[in-house]
DNA sequence: AATACTCCAATTGCATGCACTTTCAGCGGA
DNA sequence: TCCGCTGAAAGTGCATGCAATTGGAGTATT
């Protein structure tokens, strides 16, 4: 009758959250790479929503520090340093570690299956792209964190695992999931064994090993880096610009 | 001279931003308790913006975990559980070994002056409000972070120690700020000296302690947090309401 | 040919308006 | 007296419109 106002209310629209979760994806599976335009139309009528939403959406991301917002500019994909980089693995270090620290000896039966049936879906994913298996392996650890049942340790966990997610599109060689994937299955032994310093370690190992995987060069410093190199100190003039950069072969032109 | 197209760009207004530093200033600072309200119009006429603007920072802060953003409802300041203010005390015990771990040795003479200098106002404080004394103790760790010129490990840094100024709030007895004092100083003497583990040990025993001082109950489920409890179960029933709670004497009628 | 200038299209910054949802005070029935 | 109902007020969700800024192609100048 009408006295039911709302009949399904609980779809909660929820539309940045959708268009967030959207482009978030598209990122760490690199199908916008580093660097690409996010313009709020574009963004607003691919998604079918307003220039409001979507740039409320990038907002968040941007906090998420996937996204760098740059007044009276378009958005772009972040386009984190070599040290931001190496930065953010160091701090996913001692995050995780957190993680299995409070999760060691003391996960369920189904949880341990949950985890098992992950890398076993890691596993088929070989034959296919590396963003597929790039993007299965961080939620591997997305999973582990969500299992502490520590909001706060899930969102940074899981924030800090999608900007590593980014730097491997930029520093990365062709990635080797195999190493990863076993790794994967020896944490999950120690969480079971509950060997609280082992699987720490273990952790600390297999983080390591994959941002030294990832951050191959010191400071290489390639391509179109110049032109965020010399970024700042051109935002440090105000009113006139300093050089005019000569063609560089943008990402793509 | 019609040439000069933009004067003082760097004016950039960011209204987001200042809307954004404003209101977490004055939760941490207690001005606005957890529970308060937020609506989007009342903060819109207060900063002489439009809402639009308004709803953006709240957006922000929801990210940062200081405020709650419920849909179709008023926002309101962050009221974290119990077992959620320790979460963020264990995480951020890790993240800021990590900065003094970085830290130790390297820090120059300028930057020892500017963190006794630092230190020193928390001790003239030391008569005036707690809200003050814990806004400078946090500070006090900020600073610190930023000294690692990681802009990553800032921001985690900074938001962890927000959320737990927050918590203070809601569940500490009146703040003792001498101890906290001198372990600052202690830290810093221990960072001068380039002692890394010692340094770890003594933000791990600062923070620890500031947290057992801070969370006395383990679980009192104090006053008002029924409404939270019920809260998820409520939500779960789509369309009509379960029970109507009772007065609870909101926290402030 | 290379550089400087100008102007227009593209894009962002922000406010406002409308539709829908929630809240709550007031009213009527048990 | 207590409970449930109802309608208006308050508040959010979102789209759209306008002003301001930026980027860059085209033109003028050396």
């Amino acid at each position: 009758m009408a006295a039911r106002p709302t009949r399904k209310t609980s779809k909660s629209s929820d539309k940045v959250g959708v268009i967030c979760r959207a482009l978030r994806r598209a990122i760490i599976e690199q199908a916008l790479e580093p660097g690409a335009k996010l313009p709020e139309d574009a963004l607003g009528e691919r998604f079918g929503v307003s220039r409001t939403i979507a740039r409320h959406a990038l907002g968040q991301l941007a906090g998420e520090g996937l996204v760098e917002l740059r007044r009276n500019r378009i958005a772009v994909v972040a386009t984190p340093s070599w040290q931001e980089a190496r930065d953010a693995f160091d701090i996913r270090i001692e995050l995780e570690r957190l993680v299995v620290r409070q999760l060691a000896g003391k996960l369920t039966k189904s949880q341990i299956a949950e985890l098992n049936a992950h890398v076993d879906a890691e596993d088929r994913a070989r034959g296919g792209t590396d963003a597929v298996s790039i993007r299965l392996a961080t939620e591997f650890h997305i999973l582990l964190a969500q299992m502490t049942n520590s909001p706060i340790l899930v969102r940074y966990v899981s924030e800090v695992a999608y900007r590593c997610c980014l730097t491997l599109s930029l520093y990365s060689r062709p990635h080797s999931s195999e190493c990863a994937i076993s790794e994967h299955r020896a944490i999950i032994a120690a969480l079971a064994k509950g060997d609280e310093a082992k699987v720490m370690e273990l952790m600390r190992h297999h983080l390591d090993s994959v941002a030294n995987r990832a951050l191959v060069a010191p400071v290489p410093q390639r391509g179109r880096d110049l032109l965020d190199i010399l970024a700042p100190y051109a935002d440090e003039v105000t009113g006139d610009r300093v050089v005019k950069l000569p063609k560089v072969g943008r990402s793509r032109p």
